[in-house]
RNA sequence: GGGUAGAUUCCCGAGUGGCCAAAGGGGACAGACUGUAAAUCUGCUGCAUAUUGCUUCGGUGGUUCGAAUCCACCUCUGCCCA
């Protein structure tokens, strides 16, 4: 099976400008090609991670990537799918958001040898000077048919800045660059970025008469149609310290029936006939698909260590035994009021509740337990002394729950 | 620049002097049912030292016993005209 068709099969390729030179060019090994990714937060999260197994797959077959961080376009702000305009990051936050890009994009991909490189477009695109891009980029660019595109048509309605509106220019002025300076022959992205990455292929054309190929890869969207790696408290980051190796392994454990076997054909690095195999499962086997997929990322975001402490703690804690790595939250002696805590103060001091009316709804509705046992009592009370007598494990509701000690 | 409509709680959106911590829906959370899934049903959804108090309806001032609601100015946004 070749690459392109293993991509296929895979259900990763969204759009492709011409396919039968992407795959002449993918399956030979004969691309250079790039993936931008906008320093919009401190750490990558599940949709860069999308974009990394992709690099990895084409480095694996000879190719050579190039890791694009916007540390130019960040300052600008891709409008692409957003119904409001994103807001505008300092210089110095954009710059402490591209180095951890960087460390975290160096465990995935092989950087050494310049068997792929990474830069950043601030390098090229401060430097512009307006006039001249004016007239070198501006020149090729139909404000009408920028106005149909795809990425822009939501903001049609909410309010578009000038700003935002040359992201694209900006965008295509990269590929540009790269193909010059490193003979960067195609770009990857999502597809909500396709018409970014078309504006790059039209300006390499009429600025060199020369062709470039872009090739966009499905967005990881659920069966309901919204974007997967998001939950309501924000997105599944790849950091340990943003997202913990529990709490990403939970994150795939939990995802529906319906989408189990889409993330494992579009994010492990399972063989396909693995995962033909699984196609047939049905009803609750689809658990022991969840905890593949589960394990199977986690073990390659945070290594197989923590993937395997994630599995027996996750198993430990939903068969009703004690889960040995579980998190802890830390009671003190200024939590305490009388010589003792209450259990909202508890719920509240680890993280389990947001806030004290909070813990007593969820005490009310019968969710929290402790060591087991449902607590009724909104009033009742804990000494240190009780808490250290043994394990004492918090949990509220199904899914949330810490151990707590006192100290 | 001119005209016009608007800014309400996580989101959409009602409210146009007291009965407003603010309808309704969505989402989230908790419970039941389950398989750590989905669907369904129930509850719940500003905060706290809690039969009460405090903070909140773009911002700042003002009118009033009392303002999300009235007035002034400001900021931001949509639409139409230039």
């Amino acid at each position: 099976m070749t690459l392109y068709e293993e991509l296929v099969a895979r259900g990763l390729i969204a759009q492709v400008t011409d396919e039968e030179e992407i795959k002449e060019l993918i399956n030979n090994g004969k691309a250079v090609f790039y993936i931008g990714f906008d320093p919009t937060a401190d750490s990558l999260h599940v949709g860069h991670f999308m974009a990394l197994c992709l690099m990895k797959r084409l480095q694996m077959a000879g190719n050579k990537p190039i890791a694009l961080i916007g540390g130019g376009t960040a300052m600008i702000g891709d409008p692409s799918g957003r119904t409001d305009m994103r807001q505008m990051m300092t210089p110095e936050t954009i710059q402490h958001n591209c180095d951890c890009f960087k460390k975290q994009m160096s465990r995935f991909i092989d950087f050494s040898d310049g068997k792929a490189i990474m830069v950043n477009n601030a390098d090229w695109l401060m430097d512009l000077n307006y006039i001249d891009v004016l007239r070198e980029v501006g020149a090729h660019f139909s404000v009408n048919r920028m106005l149909t595109a795809e990425c822009y048509k939501q903001r049609m309605e909410k309010g578009l800045s000038f700003l935002e509106f040359n992201y694209m220019i900006m965008q295509s002025y990269d590929f540009y660059a790269l193909y010059q300076k490193y003979g960067c022959n195609m770009q990857f992205g999502g597809d909500d970025q396709w018409s970014n990455m078309l504006g790059g292929t039209e300006l390499i054309r009429r600025k060199l008469g020369k062709d470039a190929y872009a090739m966009t890869i499905n967005l990881l969207l659920n069966s309901e149609g919204k974007k997967m790696g998001k939950t309501q408290s924000g997105a599944v980051w790849l950091d340990p310290e943003k997202t913990t190796p529990f709490d990403f392994y939970q994150y795939w454990r939990n995802v529906s029936d319906a989408d189990v076997l889409k993330c494992i054909k579009m994010l492990t690095f399972l063989p396909l006939e693995e995962i033909e195999a699984m196609e047939s499962w049905e009803g609750s086997q689809l658990n022991r698909a969840k905890e593949i997929l589960a394990y199977e990322l986690t073990n390659l975001v945070h290594g197989e260590e923590e993937a395997k402490k994630a599995e027996e703690s996750a198993k430990a804690l939903f068969s009703g035994g004690n889960a040995a790595d579980m998190p802890t939250a830390v009671i003190t002696e200024a939590n305490l009021r009388d010589g003792s805590i209450d259990i909202l103060g508890l719920l509240v001091s680890s993280s389990l509740a947001a806030s004290r009316a909070e813990a007593r709804r969820n005490v009310e509705q019968g969710g929290v337990t402790v060591n087991g046992e449902k607590v009724t009592d909104v009033k009742k009370t804990y000494t240190p002394d009780e808490i250290m007598a043994e394990d004492f494990v918090l949990k509220r509701g199904k899914k949330k729950f810490c151990k707590v000690v006192f100290e």
